[in-house]
DNA sequence: CGACTCTTTGATCCTGATCAACACCGGTGG
DNA sequence: CCACCGGTGTTGATCAGGATCAAAGAGTCG
């Protein structure tokens, strides 16, 4: 079941590690970490480890762990689950983990979702190039309040709204990070995930996507769906 | 419909002010300003000023006006409302519009419900005895953490589970001004007011109630309700 | 006393959960 | 190559919680 049954978080020895970002990374041009490349940010890949593959169900981090380390998505998935709830998703170039800066220990569980690879950041390491650089640090605070707002799990509106604005979240965030892209939106998640992070059923969920269907908006293929107007899917938020 | 029409955070001049804060106050047990007869805290008496009295639907402060006092209910009944909705009620004794210290100005109105007294603590005076007593301070500053408490509005359990926890609520909090009292419990805000409060239909209040009437956990009375078995309702809650 | 407002109660509707049946798909073993 | 199998997604049927609407009491104030 696991091609990588350990906890990365506590030691990357069990995974060869790599230096590997740079301009070439697929996701160079976006990544949350280096942000495109700036300048002022390079410094970020020189203490980067490549870890993987994790596969379906992998923990990443485990709640009450001590934070040893902040983590992108290099490709694949990864989703946040606390107390069975699934209470946030990570896109490939988007990093996380940043919440335990606090407390010193995570508070939740990061779980990947089907083949995974990540990028490691060692809190040591990053800790230091803080204190050399105030863009680092200003960077790190700011991703930091992202990942809490990514995180409030919205509970209100009906289930076709929230399963609309999920979409359309996903959307600008892929396009944030793969740059102008196609309409097509992965859903590599379960049925079940996405209900779990929606605060409903998977029923419900294929549900308001086969109404999404049928008027036009989307067309559901079998790893996600294609937006086909977006204007239409906005335009449920008056 | 008006026996005050003025908004009263800004001056109490169209109010004769009294200063009347003492043991013979019928709350004086218990008021959260005082504690009670604290001795650290008696200089709040002599800043206080009782304004009314104000009627149904009065305004005693509004949004975006400045911050100019804090105030506690002495009779009647007060509601904050935000954006249309109720998210609080404040019961005599109970102390509350300190959540504009910081930003200088209010962010709610503060409606009377039916014939309402208040105590005013100006702005200024309690700046002034918060240099001067530590005490006073630490008082005002607990009791700002517990306004924002209660402010926050329970969205999450069934109608019935959020009418049950609002009746406890308040006879709790009822006990704690009045003392070891009856079971009674009043109501003298509207079904709509209750409604708007916990998220629901005013017509899903009064089946709720009628709910706990008949399983003879409650008597309904005009003004409010008793309670006639208090371990029936805290049993909602396993 | 009469107009008004608020509460109560009944009837109906809507949303989404739950349960069950079925299709589909990838993997496994013969 | 094909039959089988378990997991996942889709779809229909049913059900429960509350909203909404309407009509009938019950105070309340002029």
């Amino acid at each position: 079941m696991s091609t990588a049954s350990a906890i990365a978080s506590q030691s990357s020895t069990s995974r060869r590690p790599s230096v590997c970002c740079n301009a070439s990374c697929r996701h160079a041009a976006a990544c949350e970490a280096t942000r495109g490349g700036d300048p002022d940010l390079l410094d970020m890949r020189e203490v980067v480890e490549r870890v993987g593959p994790f596969s379906e169900g992998d923990r990443l981090v485990q709640p009450d762990a001590p934070h040893l380390a902040a983590f992108a998505v290099h490709s694949g998935l990864a989703k946040t689950v606390t107390e069975g709830r699934v209470v946030a998703f990570h896109l490939p170039g988007e990093l996380f983990a940043l919440d335990a800066q606090r407390t010193q220990t995570h508070s939740a569980s990061v779980v990947a979702v089907g083949k995974t690879w990540f990028c490691r950041f060692p809190r040591t390491a990053t800790d230091a190039l803080c204190e050399h650089s105030a863009a680092i640090a200003t960077h790190l605070r700011t991703l930091r309040r992202r990942e809490r707002a990514f995180t409030r799990r919205a509970t209100d509106g009906s289930a076709l709204e929230r399963v609309t604005s999920f979409l359309l979240e996903l959307f600008d965030r892929r396009r944030r990070v793969e740059g102008i892209g196609s309409g097509f939106v992965p859903l590599p998640m379960s049925r079940d995930d996405i209900g779990s992070y929606l605060g409903m059923s998977a029923a419900t969920v294929t549900r308001m996507l086969a109404r999404l269907r049928s008027d036009g908006s989307i067309a559901i293929r079998a790893d996600g769906v294609d937006v086909l107007h977006e204007a239409s899917l906005r335009d449920r938020f008056l």
